[in-house]
DNA sequence: TCTTTTTCTGACCGTATGGTCAGGTTGGGT
DNA sequence: ACCCAACCTGACCATACGGTCAGAAAAAGA
């Protein structure tokens, strides 16, 4: 609702950007925002129009006015996670070694399982569910990335700054553990007493993870 | 079908128990295997009872004999792979230490993974969506059991045994890492070329996550 | 100001879903 | 042979869903 104001704010031109595409940007961005939410809560199926609608405080209608079909609008929110996890991507590449290289992943990869929890189930149920929207994109995208990152990590094995581990199996265990804080955070904060982690609980999550995985890898 | 076929077969004492419970028995196994299938692959909002029913072999209305509702039959699915993960949590505590019992336990879980992808799917699916179903589970067993292990970590520390870390985070990252094979297991086949893991890649996954962990947490 | 284009919305529609039920069938107990 | 409880099922129902549409409202352009 909030968001849906604000976006009339734009509209109206009593907002930071008056013109017309700015709102549409604004409205835009609410619809994607709440429908992020209600398909992690619900899944696809559960999810509702109506529910996404309510949430970005639109009527039903108005939501097939900037997204065709719900398909579409789910296949938006599922392309945003992944590029922000590509995106994030980059510190491997910038880095000297491991020790650096799949420290920084594992740091950036937490910090979004921390800020997008949604996107990472909406693309934790897709994947689960056999990927049927997003298929092309395992295909594509993802397999040449991780090809290029298992390659580098063979480099530094080769280099000897490293153990030599499965390059594909440590990527698994990277993802797995990191996105494990969002897409289970529910069981986590229930074993954390019923409250979200604190800051300090956060960055102990990341030293557990970040220890474990670099001494097993050689390089702590 | 296959299923529904045999417990008409049992039912009609053709099979090998010719007693009604037994018959019951097989009916409740048919339709809990196509429900977890379904539950798994579509989600809790995407399954539908009508698709349950014809992968079980039976009409609709029948399942409505079985299990009063949708929802009680999806909570019978959930508890199964509950109680599942719980029996393979046996092999931690008979352990002598840190490199026995949780390199048991991460081949049990891994093993669990291969056997029950669909019901640690549905656990999955279930857990991201905030455990509407199984919350009490979450507050009473699972945070009993989590207690205990993490008791039997800082003994192993105390005693030396393992390097200091925080038991909390390396149980999640021990379900993290084996549940991975079976949530994301799409993801890995498709980066896999399409094909499963064979048996050898399988054992590969296993020692590539028992090695990283177990060098982790300084035991091997 | 008048026209045109974009944006918005209440009311509506066909479909599919979870669940019900009356009545039929079967098989063990006596 | 008979009965009764357990088992099975086609047909049905109320509801809720994704999506459509005619037309109102608002903004942009002239």
């Amino acid at each position: 609702m909030k968001d849906a104001d604000r976006a009339k704010r734009i509209k109206n031109g009593r907002g930071t950007a008056g013109s017309r595409a700015a709102a549409r940007r604004a409205t835009e961005e609410a619809i994607l925002k709440a429908a992020e939410t209600v398909f992690a809560e619900a899944g696809f199926g559960g999810a509702t129009m109506q529910l996404i609608a309510d949430m970005a405080g639109l009527p039903k209608a108005n939501l097939h006015y900037y997204f065709e079909t719900k398909e579409a609008l789910y296949r938006r929110v599922v392309e945003r996670i992944f590029n922000i996890w590509l995106q994030a991507a980059d510190v491997f590449d910038e880095a000297a070694g491991p020790a650096e290289g799949i420290g920084a992943y594992i740091d950036a990869k937490m910090e979004i399982s921390r800020r997008h929890p949604n996107g990472s189930k909406v693309w934790a149920s897709e994947v689960m569910h056999g990927a049927p929207v997003i298929q092309d994109y395992l295909e594509t995208t993802l397999r040449a990335w991780t090809e290029g990152r298992a390659k580098v990590i063979r480099r530094w094995i080769a280099e000897g700054k490293m153990t030599d581990v499965d390059p594909h199996h440590l990527l698994y265990m990277l993802w797995a553990t990191t996105q494990h804080y969002a897409d289970f955070g529910h069981q986590i904060e229930t074993l954390n007493g019923g409250k979200p982690l604190t800051d300090a609980q956060w960055e102990a999550a990341k030293a557990s993870v970040k220890g474990i995985v670099l001494r097993g890898i050689g390089v702590a």
